[in-house]
This record gives structure tokens, C-alpha cells and sequence, in this order.
RNA sequence: UAAGUAAUUCGCCUUAUCGCUGAGUCUCAGGAAUCAGAGGAAAGUCCGGACACCAAAGUGCAACAUAGUGGCUAACGGCCACCAGUCAUAAGACUAGGAAAAGUGCAACAGAAAGUAUGUACAGGUCAUGCUGUAGUGAAAUCAGGUAAACUCUAUGUGGUGCAAUGCCAUGUAUACCAACGCUUGAGCGCGGCACGUGCGAUAGUUGGAGGGUAGGCAGCUAAAAAGUACUGGUAACAGUAUUUUCAGAUAAAUGAUAAGGGUCCUGAAAACUCGGGAUACAGAAUUCGGCUUAUAGAUUUGCUUUUUAA
């Protein structure tokens, strides 16, 4: 399976999100928190991921697309490992909630952990 | 050459690997290759337009904005030119540059007194009296003046809401519940605030509360007061003509991530070549244009001024 991350595979309905932060589970690895609940999507892509970044602890627009963007790629490098063959449909939402701008190996580094934590929870 | 002053232009590059968004093309309908893909401020949301809707959006008052003269412009509170004033040796910079004979208010120090004024000394004058002059304080002393980044007055301008506008399609629900008022002797709603006025409201509902549903897609959405070049007119802002080009369109929101190398600048060691270290800014389109304001590492070119030296 290709590394990919289109815009099929976000997590883009406002009722979905909304839903997600009410009911949804989460677990952190600093400095990131993931929350996630199972959905019944009826898709080709049974994980279905957003990304976000707090505007109280970054102002500018510019540090948060950043930050938004080293998310995306290290979820992107990665996921394959954890979701290749899940079966059950997700819908996940990965937030940053350190204050300061991180390098890309930490959010890397950070990412692995939790995705660990996540299948170590839930496994298939 | 140095210091200064006013402007101009730019604001990292290359390669590899892995990706994202859009367009048309091909396709075995999984995808594939090709092309395009942030800024000078995209920012602040401070002015002015385009565009859309609000019923036909009226009059007066209030409120707000602007303020030398002329011009430019779709428009402007913007820009250009000129005049005046202030500052600077100068280049140049700045100006809230209409009105004090409509009214109200305010004014340090000095001075007897600064506004319902008139003390002292000397001189003059009268029936009498600060009635008159001089001295003295001060910018100003029964003569009035200053101040409108004080109220005010004058002139001119301003209807409101913003693409979450607006139109269409899809999905879905509750013509239900509570309260108040009302059914032509009219509840209430719209016309930015108030008043007037006016429109809607006769198959009579309306307002408020509490609650239920949708929150997906398409259009608007990027070819335009567009950009480049040349010529012409104009002191200039700008305008005209010819010609070439098509230059983001996302929507929990693309335009990237990583690695290596190279530029540029600063700096240390060297002083033939180089070897280290550091820095590489401000900042991310959201209907769209013209401005203004603010932020900005480091460069870049040009005009001008002053001083010293050289010629």
C-alpha cells in the first residue's frame, strides 16, 4: 500500500468532528494527543484521519500550517504499519498540544508511540 | 571616499526520495504520465469601489468623516503638482493649512487690575467725577488680541448588511408544545438611531421561550478598472493606441517533508589556496480590485546634499 494521505482519506465532516470530540476516546504521547471512536462508514478507507493545532498556543498562521504539515507527514510515513489490514472503521483526530515549534524527528518520534499505544488498545 | 537624504529592484538556489491540490489527456476504471500551484506585504481589517441581497430604501434631526488651490481616478479619507507655514547648513522632512465680525469657554509668569477693570506718582482739565496724557507690568490694559489636535459655526459627503452575500439541487423534521398580545376599533413586522412619513399585514396571525431537522453538493469563483513591452500626450499622478500573454482556486482548508550540496552576509584563524563557527527575515491566499498602515535578515541600483582630500 502506497504512503499516501489524500483528501479521501481526511477526516472532513463537521458532524463527524463535532461527534468525535464529544464521545470520543483519547491517548496521548507528548506532545501529541490522539482521539479516535469507531464509525460505520461504508468506504474503501476505513481509517479516516484530521489534524489539528491549537490557535491559543500558535497565533501565527504560518507556525501553525507548519506544524499541521510535519503532522500529516509523519502519520503519512507511518500509518501503514499500524492500519494495513484493520478491518474495523475509524475516525481519528491527531492534536498538538506542546507550546513550543518542534523539529520533524520529534513529531516522528512521537507519532510511532502513539500509534503504538492506539493498535496496543485496540487490536485487530 | 565618508556621512546623510530621497527613491528603485530583489528577497535564496540546485539535486534526489516520498507526498498534496487543480486542469485537461490516456486508461485494464485500481491508476498513469504531463502541465500549473502564495505575498510584497497574502497581515491589520483602517478607507474607497465592483458585485449581491434587503420593498420603492423618503424627509427632518442627530451621528460620523473630510477641510489650502488645482488636477488624477471607477472611487477615496488615496495619489500628483503648486502655494503657504514650521524644522534642517543642505538634499529634504512635516502640517488636525475653512471660520475668532454668531455664541459659550480657557489662559502660566509679571502686574493694582486680564474684564461687572482703573490703584499709585506726576502733569493737564472740569461745577464735579479715571475726565485726559505720561510713567510702570505684559504678547495684549475700555483698544482689543490669542486659542477652533476646546465646544461651536460653515461647506461637502455618507441607506444597511457582507460571498457564512445570493441562487439552485439533495437529505431531513414538528402544520407539534408553553406564554403574551391580537382577529379590521388591526397584533405585529420592514425602511441603520430618533421623529414624521410610508409599505406589508383581511383564507389572521404575530412575537418570545423551549425544542426538532440540515450543516452535503453545484453555481457565485476567478479573463480582469488584468499583467508585460513599445510609442504618443501630460511637469506629474495618469490617460490613449498598438501588440503579446493567460498567471492558485483550497474548503478541518492543497501549494509540502526529509537528506545532501551550493549561494549571500557576519565573524574567528590564516594572509599564496583556504579552514572553522554563526545567520539566511517578515510572514501563508479564502469573492474580488485600488489605496493606507504596520512587520521585514540580507542585498541592489539611481538621483541629490554636506564636509575633507585629490584632480
Amino acid at each position: 500500500m502506497k504512503a499516501s494521505y489524500t483528501t479521501k482519506e481526511k477526516l472532513k465532516s463537521k458532524k463527524q468532528i463535532e461527534q468525535l470530540f464529544a464521545e470520543g476516546s483519547s491517548i496521548s504521547s507528548f506532545p501529541l494527543r490522539l482521539v479516535y471512536m469507531s464509525t460505520t462508514n461504508e468506504d474503501n478507507f476505513p481509517v479516516k484521519t484530521g489534524v489539528s493545532v491549537s490557535k491559543k498556543h500558535f497565533k501565527k498562521a504560518v507556525d501553525r500550517n507548519r506544524i499541521k504539515r510535519l503532522l500529516r507527514e509523519a502519520y503519512r510515513l507511518h500509518k501503514n504499519a499500524f492500519f494495513n489490514n484493520i478491518t474495523t472503521h475509524y475516525a481519528l483526530m491527531i492534536l498538538y498540544i506542546g507550546n513550543d515549534m518542534p523539529s520533524f524527528s520529534q513529531v516522528e518520534k512521537a507519532m510511532l508511540l502513539l500509534l503504538k499505544k492506539f493498535s496496543d488498545k485496540n487490536p485487530q
